[in-house]
DNA sequence: ATGGTCCCCTGACCGC
DNA sequence: TGCGGTCAGGGGACCA
């Protein structure tokens, strides 16, 4: 599901459930994620108070008192704030029971995301990435610089989390197309200018995305349930062989380090 | 170091 | 209705 609009829509929606409030445990009914959930978990979070609800990457981050609740939202998960004692459904993971009685649960069917404990607020998950492409740090000479020499496709770097985080499969397409660049073209063989417009590309799509809620697919919803409206703006996205809203040509699909890559063979080059 | 490929897991969909 | 194949928003672990 998520991308960094999903997540930061996720974060923006759990935030206020969580804030300034006491967690008053964890309730872990799969551990089996990408990686298992802490078997100390609940002793970990009991009787603390959330401080705040970051994002770093495609990292959601409850800062505690003492440390850090991790989480990552893989391909399908999906955290909603629901009343005391709601029903559990099938793939219903993880709770955090508030002492408001309201929860945070992770409802995740792949099991691709992740719940990890950080005793002192970091963890080496997240050592080594890249900015964040809304931030000042993340322009077109960045990316040439982490580009240069390399023969990979940008569209594999622009996913590369080491060069810029939380541009994933969808919006990788979309900033490529915006640009007017070949998702094939090897990140070395391409000028300063075009990467600054493509630095921009990232900025709007991903700037975009978080104002309409993100991006709804197939099951991806906002924790308040609410779908994600930037469907919608996909020019390029899920669209082999419809026309090219900018010069009709058809829009083609092709595999690119095994994920889906679409473009329009006429726009970018 | 870099660039490929494979895999974790479940569910939806499509053609037979 | 059932069955097998394909695909899916992530990303770490391998391999040459």
């Amino acid at each position: 599901m998520p991308e960094l609009p999903e997540v930061e829509t996720t974060r923006r929606g759990i935030a206020p459930a969580l804030i300034g409030h006491r967690i008053q445990r964890a309730v872990v009914r799969q551990p089996s994620l990408r990686w298992p959930v802490p078997a100390d978990l609940d002793r970990h979070v009991a009787g603390q108070r959330v401080r705040d609800v970051g994002r770093r990457a495609k990292y959601l981050l409850i800062r505690l008192d003492q440390g850090s609740v991790l989480m990552h939202l893989g391909m399908s998960g999906r955290l909603r704030v629901l009343p005391p004692d709601s029903a559990v459904e099938r793939h219903d993971h993880l709770d955090l029971v508030m002492e408001t009685g309201q929860l945070l649960r992770l409802h995740d069917p792949r099991r691709f995301g992740a719940v990890l404990w950080a005793p002192q607020h970091e963890h080496p998950l997240l050592t080594g990435l890249g900015p964040e492409p809304l931030s000042d740090a993340f322009d077109g000479a960045h990316l040439h610089a982490r580009c240069r020499g390399r023969r990979a496709a940008i569209k594999v770097l622009l996913m590369d989390a080491r060069i810029v985080v939380g541009v994933g499969n969808i919006y990788a397409s979309e900033a490529l197309f915006r640009a007017g660049i070949d998702p094939r073209r090897a990140g070395g063989r391409i000028s300063a200018a075009r990467f600054d417009a493509l630095a921009q590309a990232v900025r709007a799509v991903l700037s975009e995305a978080v104002e309409r809620g993100g991006t709804t697919l197939r099951d991806y919803t906002a924790p308040d349930g609410a779908p994600g409206w930037f469907r919608l703006q996909l020019a390029v996205y899920e669209r082999q062989g419809k026309p090219c809203t900018h010069c009709g040509t058809a829009i083609r699909r092709v595999l690119s380090a095994q994920r889906s890559t679409y473009f329009c063979p006429h726009c970018q080059r």
